[in-house]
DNA sequence: GTTGTGACACATT
DNA sequence: AAATGTGCCACAA
C-alpha cells in the first residue's frame, strides 16, 4: 500500500483549528521535504474531504491554492473564514495562522 | 517501460 | 520585485 498519502494525510489531519500549513510544511512533517507536489496531488485525490481539511493547506505564499477552485477559491476562504482565520485577497497571514507544531 | 502532467518550492535571470 | 527555469515525487495514459 502507499504509505506516502497515508502519511500526507495524517499530517494534514493534525493541522488545528484556525490554523494553516503550507504544502512544504506538510510535506516536511511526512517526512520529505520534496513531496510538496505530491501533497498537492494527494489532497487532490482526497478520499476523505470530511476528515481531510485541504483548505487549511495553503502554498507557500500564503495563498491559497488557485488551481483549487472546486466551486470557486471562495470556498475554501469562506471554509478558512469560519474556522476563524482572516484571508485577504485570498491570501492569510502566516505570520499569525500558520501551523507550528511542537512549537506553539 | 517511457512520457507527460501537477492543489509546490527553490534558485536564478 | 516579477517571471522563468529546474528539481522533486507520485500517478495516468
Amino acid at each position: 500500500m502507499g504509505d506516502t498519502f497515508e502519511k500526507i494525510y495524517d499530517v494534514v489531519r493534525e493541522i488545528p483549528v484556525g490554523r494553516v500549513a503550507t504544502y512544504g510544511q506538510v510535506a516536511l512533517l511526512a517526512g520529505n521535504p520534496r513531496w510538496a507536489r505530491v501533497v498537492g496531488y494527494a489532497l487532490h485525490v482526497n478520499p476523505d474531504p470530511d476528515g481531510i481539511p485541504c483548505y487549511r493547506v495553503v502554498n507557500r505564499s500564503g495563498r491559497v491554492s488557485p488551481a483549487f477552485a472546486f466551486g470557486g477559491e471562495n470556498r475554501q476562504i469562506a471554509l478558512l473564514e469560519a474556522e476563524g482565520v482572516l484571508v485577504t485577497d485570498a491570501y492569510v497571514d502566516l505570520k499569525k495562522y500558520q501551523w507550528q507544531p511542537d512549537l506553539r
